[in-house]
RNA sequence: GGGCGCGUAGCUCAGUUGGUUAGAGCGCUUGCUUGACAUGCAAGAGGUCGCAGAUUCGAGUUCUGCCGUGCCCACCA
């Protein structure tokens, strides 16, 4: 291979050109290949991290670019920690958003919707899609450098996984943990398909509170024959199935009166008037409402009935905390199947039934009286509080009109949403219920909680116990998963603890369909016929010797009117076309996205097989997530992963912060403040991105970006507003031209050119990136010549410079900083650590001095190679896993000139950083000069004594090129250490030292700096003669003066505070003393000098 | 309403168990062009650490209350 001329490497680091180079290069050496057989062996630790798998519509913005910067990080370093490293990558199916999406460009492109090429053509579409933008995503995590797997790729909709969450589905249903049960969903009537919590939006709309009266049967004298309630929905008057009052009215009002109160007198006094507004309308319901509520209430406990109008239905009327007094009439109308509080109250009074008055398209069915069938919920209203104003059953002056109401409409259709009642697959997460009454179980397939004492009824309310959720619960209570930062523990158990059963499926075609076959029958001799129909299909499963079945049975026992379910382990279809025969109905439902992601760290690994994968890599070592996934998907994976493989999926949890954007917002495509980290990489590299994001990743705060746009004609920056933040075109305000932002969708904003999003925050790394290639420049220039017999060091004592030590000792205590820093995820720290050694020590110290060194040929010139090839070797190690491609490029052109290099020295190059070792806090030192903080302290001196007479040339003004003398007045160990470094005032300070020790004379006229800090005092001369400002001079001194003497008071009041001096501990104590002896000694030397100019 | 954060220099943020004269980057001011780097070098200005109490010899750091701000969850018949 033709070596590379150093000189001819351009002054700017070429991100793109390194990028481009080093990443098939990677790929194709195999080093991210994870092998399980050195671990199985027993010759490799393993270390395994599977990716948060992004959602493949969408393309990645910033947010994944710091997981998986961060996830990157943790890899790199672990493979050259010599771990056998799986970093597995893949991509999550996302059930509703990814159909919404192609079912949306299917309607824009073509015009047609999901039914015009039914389920199987939907899904075949929807997999060309996901090829498509999966492509893109992978190719994003290769831009960023990412060490991922390829080989290994999964996806949660693939075959692999598919078995995982066939076998899942088969286990929960066959212990009995999956049961039919209703739950209240976002009802879409125009797309007629329910649509997640994520896809609802809410608006607030004028609405309409009428007062309706419900006649009490037979009510005994002097009691209300009437119940009275209010409701902005009257048209659900018709699935009605209970009215409710609160149990204890008056306990109720006193606790609200309470609560008042105690706010009142904690208002401020603009605050009050409304406070005690509310106050007076309470005493006054008091008077007004109490004891009608009361009467309610004990006739609610007597089983009173009401007759529900407009139907031939008669309700209960109850008692649930729902109710409030305080409110509207005091009572509610109780339609569990159209209401999501309702639903709860039906929850707590189970007999009191639900009825759904829906049909799928949001007219009303026939559980309604046939007048109001087939109507829609707005003629329906119409119609119902027409028809209650006739029948006398309307109170118009308790009406209340224009009332804002907040409805939810579909994001989707952007119609309202109708709360609705549909038949779901749940999960259960508890397995026991505790209450007051007793102890329930589960019944198998149920969700109505069973007694263990069969005399007992249902118990009215209860706390679940054990289960799926408190087998997660425990796993970190016990620390068997540890959540860094651990506050993040608190959002997990509070979840877990509800306990609230999971339900798992959605009305989509996208999705792991539900392997449930049902049939219905209606009376004992169906049911029988079911059961033994069951038991002959069994065996027809006994025959294939693998449990492929599974059935049971729900009925009525009054009735016999029930349900038998068959779950099959795998699509077979000898025993599908069985089944189907016997007049099963598979299940149209798909699962929740969640329930595959649940197994995404073994199911990417092939389980249920025992795959050598899964043995050598499960558990992976640490899951590193954003804390709004923290319930739905790392609480279900450690659930998951002890049921099925009793064991936890990983040890750590490691929530990083989010990327919000300048007005501290999350950045998200809506809101238009996303920034496409693909701009990023383009204007400052990959390098730049991830440094930047390292530095960023602090521990408690999310990291905040000023966003702005980049002008593409100009290159001006423009500060994003709330206000451009989402147009589709902006005019430069600078040049005038014209752009486009990520947002247009007009053909003629298409046309203009497109500027991109970023943030100036990524200079730093940018900046950071290029000073450390020239650094590595200037060393590969320098290190020619350089052979590997040069950094044979053999008597280092004598040949070490106290720069090389320094240098040496600097590395050790470096890499320490980094390793521990990596280890507790403190990214910023190590970011931090290695900006500011490279640059303030590598770059402003050691390599200005060796400058001076290489000047001339010598034995120091190649002490000074050998020890500028070893800091640069393990500067370039540990910046590898934040700065891959400019590391392993300036690594490849250090081979060329110094193949074998550092202290002690490997054999042979290592042909890449990626496989390098990582440092070990002692390394480069090793033996040969050790981490000594003496060695640095000395160091600083030079440092702080350059900085003085700097600081005095700026401050007196003289040029640059002008030489200066100075003297130094030190002790005499300090003076010999300051003398070799004579040279390096000349190179870095253009000043030389004329005296230096305990009798170092100042000069007639001069600057004076007195240096704080060390152990014993160092005063600097400089010789200003030539040059002198005396008024600069004065002014300085002056402002020394002051600084100075605020301190020596400050610090003898506190010495003479005895108090101080008695409970401080004896060294802080010392040390006030001593910095105060240093003060005054320093005040008298500003003093001295100021008296002579 | 419940939970969790955050408020330190003009901006974005560090600040370990309380103990030197509170730091960095950007921005700003001043001075620097020929050999690693103007994506740079040298220096400087800029902070009663949101407010009020409490604990302590000592508080940016601990506790309480308030103000401001953000996120998550629940809810508004």
């Amino acid at each position: 291979m033709p070596k590379t001329d150093p000189k001819s490497l351009p002054s700017a680091y070429d991100h793109e050109a390194a990028q481009a180079k080093w990443y098939p290069i990677w790929e194709e050496r195999g080093y991210f290949h994870a092998d399980p057989q050195p671990v199985l062996q027993g010759k490799k630790k393993p270390y395994s991290i599977v990716i948060p798998p992004p959602n493949v519509t969408g393309a990645l913005h910033l947010g994944h670019a710091l997981n998986n910067t961060l996830q990157d990080i943790l890899c790199r370093r672990k493979r050259m920690q010599g771990y056998e490293v799986l970093w597995m990558p893949g991509t999550d199916h996302a059930g509703i958003a990814t159909q919404a999406v192609v079912e949306r460009r299917l309607l824009a492109e073509e015009g047609k919707s999901r039914h015009d090429l039914g389920r199987e053509g939907l899904v075949e579409r929807i997999w060309k899609w996901k090829d498509q933008y999966e492509e893109r995503i992978t190719g994003q995590l290769k831009q960023l450098g990412c060490s991922c797997d390829w080989e290994r790729q999964r996806f949660t909709l693939d075959e692999v996984c598919a078995r995982a969450v066939r076998e899942t589905f088969f286990k929960l249903f066959s212990d009995g943990k999956v049961y039919r049960g209703k739950r209240l969903v976002n009802w879409d009537t125009f797309l007629q398909t329910a649509v997640s919590d994520d896809e609802v939006f809410h608006e607030e709309v004028k609405g309409h509170f009428w007062s309706f009266h419900y006649p009490v049967i037979d009510p005994r004298p002097g009691e209300p024959a009437t119940v009275t309630i209010a409701t902005t929905r009257p048209e659900t008057m018709l699935g009605d199935t209970a009215v409710a009052v609160h149990p204890d009215p008056a306990g109720q009002l006193d606790k609200v009166e309470a609560e008042l109160t105690e706010k009142l007198a904690a208002a401020p006094a603009k605050e009050r008037a409304p406070i005690e507004k509310q106050l007076e309308t309470l005493a006054e319901r008091r008077k007004t409402h109490l004891p009608k509520l009361e009467k309610l209430r004990d006739m609610a406990e007597r089983g009173v009935m009401l007759k529900l109008p407009l139907t031939d239905r008669e309700i209960p009327l109850i008692t649930d905390e729902w109710a409030k007094p305080e409110l509207g009439s005091g009572c509610v109308k109780i339609t569990p199947a159209h209401d999501a509080n309702d639903y709860e109250v039906w929850q707590r009074n189970d007999p009191i039934g639900a009825i759904n008055i829906l049909n799928p398209d949001g007219t009303l069915n026939d559980s309604v009286p046939e007048k109001y069938r087939g109507l829609s919920m707005k003629d329906a209203r119409k119609a119902v509080v027409a028809d209650l104003a006739e029948g006398g059953f309307h109170d118009p002056e308790a009406d209340v009109a224009d009332r804002l109401i907040d409805l939810a409409h579909s994001d989707r259709s952007k119609t309202p949403i109708e709360p609705y009642l549909a038949d779901q697959w749940f999960v259960k997460m508890g397995d026991r219920f505790v209450s007051s009454e007793g102890t329930y179980q589960w019944a198998k397939h149920a969700h109505e909680p069973v007694p263990v004492d069969a005399d007992k009824g249902p118990p009215a309310r209860a706390l679940r116990e054990g289960g799926l959720a408190q087998s997660a619960m425990d796993s970190v209570e016990r620390g068997e998963v540890g959540v860094v930062p651990p506050r993040y523990a608190k959002t997990y158990l509070d979840w877990l603890g509800e306990k609230r059963d999971w339900p798992v499926g959605r009305q989509l075609w996208w999705g792991h369909r539900i392997p449930v076959w049902t049939k219905r029958f209606d009376g004992k001799a169906e049911r029988d016929a079911a059961i033994e129909e069951a038991g002959e299909l069994c065996r027809m499963d006994w025959e294939r010797d693998e449990q492929v079945s599974y059935n049971c049975r729900e009925w009525d026992p009054d009735t016999f009117i029930g349900v038998s379910y068959m779950c099959l382990r795998e699509d077979e279809p000898e025993l599908i076309s069985a089944i189907e025969a016997a007049g099963y109905v598979r299940d149209e439902e798909v699962l929740d996205t969640w329930f595959s992601s649940a197994l995404w760290p073994f199911s990417t690994m092939g389980w249920p097989e025992e795959t050598d994968l899964l043995k050598a890599f499960y558990p992976t070592s640490v899951l590193c997530t954003s804390r709004d996934i923290i319930t739905l998907w790392v609480a279900r994976m450690v659930l998951m992963g002890k049921y099925l493989l009793g064991e936890v999926p990983f040890p750590q949890v490691y929530i990083h912060p989010k990327i919000l954007d300048g007005f501290g917002e999350t950045m998200s495509k809506s809101k238009g403040n996303g920034v496409d980290p693909l701009d990023v990489i383009e204007q400052f590299g990959a390098d730049a991105l991830r440094f930047g994001i390292a530095y960023l990743t602090t521990e408690t705060q999310d990291v905040r970006l000023p966003v702005e746009f980049v002008c593409p004609h100009c290159s001006a920056n423009l500060k994003q507003t709330k206000k451009n933040r989402v147009l589709p075109r902006i005019d430069c305000p600078e040049c005038g031209e014209a752009f486009r932002t990520q947002w247009a969708e007009k053909p003629e904003d298409l046309a203009l050119p497109r500027g991109p999003v970023t943030s100036e925050r990524f200079e730093l790394g940018r900046n950071f990136c290029n000073k450390l290639w020239n650094a590595s420049r200037f060393a590969l220039t320098n290190l020619e010549g350089f052979s590997a017999s040069n950094s044979q060091l053999a008597t280092p004592d004598s040949q070490l410079k106290l720069e090389d030590r320094w240098l040496l000792s600097r590395l050790g205590t470096v890499t320490e900083q980094v390793s521990s820093a990596l280890d507790d995820y403190r990214f910023a720290d190590a970011a931090r650590a290695l900006y500011d050694f490279a640059w303030n020590e590598f770059c402003s110290f050691y390599v200005e001095m060796t400058k001076a060194r290489f000047a001339e040929e010598g034995p120091d010139k190649q002490v000074a190679q050998a020890v500028l090839a070893h800091g640069l070797d393990v500067l370039l190690r540990l910046l590898h896993p934040m700065a891959p491609f400019l590391t392993e490029e300036v690594w490849s052109l250090l081979n060329e000139v110094a193949p074998v290099r550092g202290l002690p020295e490997p054999a042979e190059a290592v042909e890449s950083v990626c496989v390098a070792q990582w440092p070990r806090a002692q390394s480069g030192a090793e033996g040969i000069s050790p981490r000594s903080v003496e060695i640095e302290d000395q160091f600083a001196k030079f440092q702080a004594v350059l900085g003085a007479v700097r600081e005095v040339r700026q401050a007196q003004k003289i040029p640059p090129k002008e030489p200066l003398q100075f003297t130094v007045k030190c002790d005499a160990t300090t003076a010999n250490l300051l003398e070799p470094m004579q040279p390096y005032f000349t190179q870095m300070a253009r000043a030389t030292a004329t005296d230096l020790g305990p009798e170092a004379a100042s000069p007639e006229i001069a600057a004076t700096k007195p240096i704080a800090g060390f152990e014993s005092a160092i005063e600097v001369h400089v010789d200003i003669a030539q040059f002198i400002d005396v008024e600069a001079e004065k002014k300085r001194l002056a402002k020394e003066q002051a600084q100075l003497t605020k301190y020596i008071a400050g610090v003898r009041g506190k010495l003479s505070n005895e108090k101080f001096v008695a409970n401080a501990p004896a060294e802080v104590v010392e040390g006030e003393k001593g910095r105060l002896a240093e003060a005054e000694q320093n005040l008298a030397a500003v003093e001295a000098a100021l008296a002579k100019l």
